[in-house]
RNA sequence: CGGGGUGUAGCUCAGCUUGGUAGAGCACUAGCUUCGGGAGCUAGGGGCCAGAGGUUCAAAUCCUCUCAUCCCGACCA
């Protein structure tokens, strides 16, 4: 391809609502443009790049057995309220009508109608099992659409559903995608990390996510440092503190802490260390009541595990300051657990603490030396705080550390949840009706390139894997419109490396050499080659990969080959 | 949804406090010079100052409302 020919509008500088890197860098690169919020076109650069990852997802599913379908962007109602989704999916479900007013939605994603489609296509258990795949637009009305395509609300999805006649087959399955996804990451030469995950909206058992790690994540993960375990933060474990509870060795006591309110504010007052305090959240009940959580002072409440529990209302929400008063008596910034009339659970760490400080419920005091069993009750336990780093492995091998990272798979074991909710069963062996087990399998292919550059930049631009790259050599002529021999030479070789089957892109602008250079270090071609007067006297190429520091020459007569093995090396991100 | 910010040329931004002919750099067009790391000079083109009301002789500027957009929190590929 040549440039003259190709739209690469690319910017000088980075418009000022892109935040993240990869937002900026695509925008500069010519790759993307906004139409509205969470909204993009994709131009031709990065419309190619999309293809590349696409092209290698597709080979993967292919590979695994999975079958390639195209549903349609927009569903009717009725399939959603079959499911009970229509209700429960809330506002991010982007609903139409059609022109005699009847209910309509954007896809947002397919359980429906692909169990629609299976119920009435698959009738034995002799078909099974069977997994169906698309590469499809979606649409979620995101509450905040940001960072550009990175959390768009119109992205490009990979869906795959698959059923079974049982748990065992629909293990099997997903033991086989897990393979599959941990073959695309690797080839789209990204670092990544599969962890344990909650199942969130989509609902169903076991979940696993892929996560590319960058420290722009959205995503805070929990791994250890001594086995392959990983989780989401909102899932891992916090371990029950080992050993005993210390013996109290204080008296309690009520202690001034005038304008003093969180947990920050109390220990630098008391001058001790925050996990020596305890801080009390009041949440709403399941049922119009108001509850207490306790956790230790350096610690944060999971929602996630919060919601959970029986007695808390699911999602959590805080209680308003006039809750609070009400409920207690005080501000927020004074509450402790000591003489509340309300239910009260306590995180496992702040369980264990013997003299901690908490709040007495009366506005400028604490109380100190407080002891479970001896002040107040012993209390009911739970695990309901965020794992930090230095914690134990739930898996009992080694301690945790934390990464962010960017969401980009997601595997469920569905169950029936769907299949049962539209009764889609088929007959098994012995006529009987079986309702069929699914699985459904995420990855966000739009995304990815979005992750690709957070994980692969530098102060130039963007550095694609060959594997992604929309080019894999850029050509660049020193001074072409002047020198005869240069195009010559220029236009030969862009053919000879075409012949070889290689995706090059030729610089054929009149511009000066600054100009390309900046430009295809911004795109980021993984090689570049520069011909020039200079070299051709002494029938040499300048040739510099993407991440190299130096730039070297080599003979132009062998420069083909030089980057035929260049290419075939897999090390991909040479 | 709650909280905050911003809307002036394709992009980055001045101008607004203190109303009085709409500006700069980059990009774009033409010419000359330059030509291996985002060139220089000259001459151009391009704006309903987000929109609608108001105040005023006069509004980008002051007031009100609306819209868009971004950031921080509860959700997700």
């Amino acid at each position: 391809m040549r440039t003259s020919q190709l739209l690469i509008p690319t910017l000088k500088e980075a418009p000022a609502d892109a935040e993240v890197i990869s937002h900026q860098l695509m925008l500069r690169a010519g790759m993307i443009r906004k139409l509205a919020a969470g909204i993009y076109s994709w131009l031709p650069l990065g419309l190619r790049v999309l293809r590349k990852v696409e092209g290698i997802v597709r080979e993967e599913m292919d590979r695994v057995g999975a079958q390639e379908v195209l549903m349609p962007a927009i569903q009717p109602a009725e399939l959603w309220q079959e499911s009970g989704r229509w209700g429960f999916y809330g506002s991010e479900l982007l609903r139409i009508k059609d022109r005699h007013q009847r209910d309509f939605c954007f896809g947002p994603t397919h359980e429906e109608v692909i169990t629609d489609l299976i119920r009435n296509e698959i009738r034995s258990y002799k078909q099974l099992p069977a997994t169906f795949y698309q590469i499809q637009t979606k649409f979620r009305d995101e509450p905040r659409p940001r960072f550009g395509i990175m959390r768009a609300r119109e992205f490009l999805m990979k869906d795959a559903y698959s059923f079974h006649l049982d748990q065992t087959s629909l293990q099997e399955t997903y033991d086989l995608m897990h393979e599959a996804y941990t073959r695309i990451f690797t080839r789209l030469g990204l670092k990544f990390r599969t962890v344990y995950a909650d199942t969130g909206a989509i609902g169903g058992s076991g979940s696993q996510e892929f996560h590319v790690l960058a420290d722009t994540g959205e995503d805070a993960i929990a791994f250890s440092n001594a086995s392959d375990f990983a989780a989401n933060v909102e899932l891992a474990e916090a371990l029950v503190p080992s050993g005993k509870r210390s013996a109290p060795q204080q008296t309690l006591n009520t202690v001034d802490t005038p304008g003093q309110h969180s947990i920050e504010d109390v220990s630098r007052f008391l001058k001790l260390p925050r996990e020596q305090c305890v801080k009390t959240l009041l949440v709403q009940g399941a049922k119009d009541n108001i509850m207490a959580l306790v956790l230790r002072g350096d610690h944060e409440l999971n929602m996630v595990k919060a919601g959970k529990l029986t007695g808390v209302a699911s999602p959590v929400v805080f209680a308003t300051n006039e809750q609070v008063r009400a409920a207690v008596g005080c501000e927020p910034g004074s509450l402790g657990p000591i003489g509340l009339k309300i239910d009260v659970i306590v995180d496992r760490a702040a369980a264990h603490l013997a003299d901690f400080v908490c709040g007495a419920n009366q506005d400028g005091k604490h109380y100190s030396g407080v002891n479970w069993g001896r002040d107040l009750a012993e209390p009911l336990i739970a695990d309901i705080r965020n794992v930090v780093a230095g914690d134990p492995s739930p898996d009992g091998k080694g301690t945790l550390a934390i990464a962010r990272g960017i969401e980009v798979g997601h595997i469920f074991q569905l169950g029936t949840k769907y299949s049962a909710a539209m009764n889609a069963s088929v007959l098994d062996q012995a006529g009987q009706s079986v309702i069929m087990t699914m699985g459904c399998y995420g990855i966000g292919v739009s995304r990815i390139v979005a992750a690709a550059i957070e994980q692969n930049h530098d102060d130039r631009g963007i550095i694609w894997s060959q594997a992604i790259a929309p080019f894999q050599v850029a050509l660049l002529p020193m001074n072409m419109q002047k020198s005869q021999r240069v195009r010559e030479a220029a236009e030969k070789l862009y053919r000879a490396l075409q012949d070889a089957g290689i995706a090059v892109l030729f610089d054929d602008r009149p511009l000066r050499a600054g100009v390309m250079f900046a430009d295809m270090e911004l795109i980021g071609i993984p090689h570049r080659l520069v011909l020039g007067e200079r070299g051709l006297d002494a029938n040499t190429i300048e040739y510099k990969g993407r991440r190299d520091a130096e730039s070297q020459d080599l003979p132009l007569s062998t420069i083909v080959e030089f980057i035929q093995s260049q290419l075939a090396d897999g090390s991909a991100q040479k």
